[in-house]
DNA sequence: AGAGCCATGTCCGAAAACGGCTAGTTTTCC
DNA sequence: GGAAAACTAGCCGTTTTCGGACATGGCTCT
């Protein structure tokens, strides 16, 4: 059959080992490990049968993840990335890409941003069916009393990144 | 913007420097020059943002608080103030403008005077948060024991307005 | 087509905390 | 003993805080 090969990549970091997934170089998901059935659940979902290798370097989002765990914050944002969600969603995500590492958002403020005021748990939504986290960075969205909200990885991953990345949690 | 514009008149006493500032002629908020941040906060509350204007003379106000530094201790009893407190606070605060230079009235007198005699505490809390120092003459006021009691401006100032005005202090 | 789910935010009412006090008790010192 | 300081418990409008109800909009599953 047509199924189509995805190179699998897991790498450990002080939060806990990530998995992600590519398409040649782009990602096409990922999560924290303890995480992984439910990512391939919806990789099931996109691309149907799936065939996947395992990838023990992790290509150019290997690389550029090391490098942000290294602390070079802004390796991330180079990084080609397939989130297939719908229009809506790709709007959520494309704005989020661009809040930079060590700034964090309110998901009141971000539904501003993408010009929907009021759609603001429909932005969270989005945020939580992010497929690509991290470089997606969804975990830089806060409620607007300035407390951690949710977050699929866990608020204690969500607090490592934050503050791994810098930001003032007030 | 429609941003109200206030006239703000520095001046100096025996006690200290005074701020106020006025809409036309009437006065809307006067303290020691210390408090004037606090002061200002409490503008910013009640019209948005300021739009000041320095003026060294001070129209009627300048000229009745020269008066009233200068002895004629009912000098201020004419101005026009502009309060904007709760019924309850304006209950109180126009009861004090009645109570002539010279004399003084325990809290709880003024709790009886304005036909809530236990409201005594409430009374002090209204007192406490008069706009217009001086003019509204809240350092009038004292304990039942005779004694001073708290003033924004500190004691000493109440001490020196007090007996500016000629009052006996037990 | 419609109902129900949410990684939220706003609003409103109730409840608690807070004073520029006071009029009693107790303590604490001569 | 007696005066003066150190507590205490009521006092009541205001301010702050907290919790529940609701509006919201895209997604998902019938």
């Amino acid at each position: 059959m047509n199924t189509t090969p995805l190179l699998v990549t897991e790498l450990d970091t002080p939060a806990g080992a990530i998995v992600f997934a590519r398409r040649g170089e782009r990602l096409v998901a990922l999560s924290f490990k303890d995480h992984w059935p439910r990512l391939r659940k919806d990789l099931e979902r996109r691309f149907g049968a799936l065939d996947l290798t395992a990838d023990a370097n992790g290509g150019q989002a290997g690389r550029a993840f090391r490098r942000y765990l290294g602390g070079d914050l802004g390796a991330l944002d180079a990084l080609e990335v397939d989130t297939e969600g719908t229009p809506f969603q790709e709007k959520v995500w494309a704005r989020l890409r661009r809040i930079p590492a060590g700034a964090t958002l309110s998901y009141a403020q971000l539904a501003r941003a993408v010009g929907q005021p009021s759609a603001v748990r429909a932005v969270a939504g989005a945020n939580a069916r992010n497929p690509v986290s991290v470089v997606v960075p969804c975990h830089r969205v806060i409620a607007s009393d300035g407390k951690l909200a949710g977050y699929g990885g866990g608020l204690p991953r969500k607090r490592w990144l934050l503050a791994h990345e810098g930001a003032i949690l007030a």
